[in-house]
DNA sequence: GTCTATACGCAGATAGAC
DNA sequence: GTCTATCTGCGTATAGAC
């Protein structure tokens, strides 16, 4: 927590954030255009107008939030993988235990959808941001494995983003009647994945 | 084409294929919301107004639309599956082929951010839709593979749901700088599934 | 920091002429 | 079948009081 001396309240649940929380819960469950400013006002207990003296427009939230949430990631993987570092799969179920563990991105639809609405400056800082964060994270494992000799000569990107679309599927796939739990899928999933890739 | 004896002019570009065909595009590149009826008759040459003498709502061309797509997925699947009878790989590398024809589904946007925009019924209709037209033939594959032997016995659902998400990453995949072809992607995909499914 | 009030534009949909 | 004209509601954003 920074030392603001002028900070009337704790500076952990000030009123920006609490805005940045809802905002995000409710952009990354029904998307940016959908999400309208009253929504998020409500959430907040506050009125729509009020939310402009926090953020300039709807827009900058959305990029704020979205910047944050992807940091949080950048951190999570980060010491998710340095807690596995002995073999690819320990590494790979720890971090679909990670993604498990936090509010579905929705990478696709945000590309698709959420991204064209923005400003060309806004679409590159957070294709940039999902890159360092998430995704350069994934094939760093993949291509030490590959060093460590532990598995074939792919691609890491290719095999990054082969396992993040599975995992990106997870919310869809959970939702089927007889489905069976994201940990199982995951785990699944991994599996398939490895005996591909291990040499026997 | 039916036989219609009332049809002034070729069935095959009346007026209502013409707005599909348009409505397709734009929906299925930009999403429902941010799509307006005037996007749609602007792009087909006509006034907002007049597309709703051929569909009541946005809603009901929106289904129309996402149901005739889903059709011609069925039928083409279906054809494209029958013509590869003989092994797994080849049915499977085909499919990937007929898919990457075929402009994006863009499915897990629609479930997420299309979707919940429809009635209730709307949405049961869509999801039936597609799980008879696209979910179900990928599923018979693996289930069919399995019955021969030629690959071990994992749910033939995850393979399928695997299977898919990948096929939706493609279009994302593709936007990076030094992506490989489509085609590659597909291919090297399917190798990796196979090699760790293969008995050898 | 939050409020009320309001300007402004846009999108879906209807009415009725041709 | 397509048009013009219009209604209605909603969403972003601003102005200014408290």
């Amino acid at each position: 927590m920074p030392d603001d001396r002028n900070s009337p309240k704790q500076v952990s649940s000030s009123g920006r954030e609490r805005i940045l929380d809802e905002a995000e819960h409710l952009f990354h469950t029904r998307g940016y255009n959908t999400v309208t400013m009253r929504d998020i006002a409500q959430a907040v207990g506050i009125r729509q107008a009020s939310l402009y003296y926090h953020f300039p427009s709807k827009e900058q939230l959305f990029v704020a939030v979205t910047e944050r949430m992807f940091e949080r990631h950048r951190l999570g993987l980060q010491q998710t993988i340095s807690e596995n570092e002995d073999n690819l799969r320990s590494q790979l179920s720890a971090v679909g235990a990670w993604f498990i563990s936090q509010p579905p991105i929705h990478f696709l639809s945000m590309v698709h959808t959420d991204m064209p609405l923005l400003d060309a400056e806004n679409t590159a800082r957070l294709s940039a941001c999902s890159s360092e964060c998430i995704f350069d994270p994934i094939c760093q494992i993949f291509a030490q494995a590959q060093q460590r000799g532990e598995i074939r000569n792919v691609r890491p990107q290719l095999l990054a983003g082969f396992f993040l679309s599975v995992i990106e599927s997870l919310p869809f796939a959970t939702t089927f009647a007889n489905a069976a739990p994201k940990e199982f899928i995951v785990n699944e999933m991994i599996a398939v994945l490895l005996d591909g890739l291990m040499r026997d």
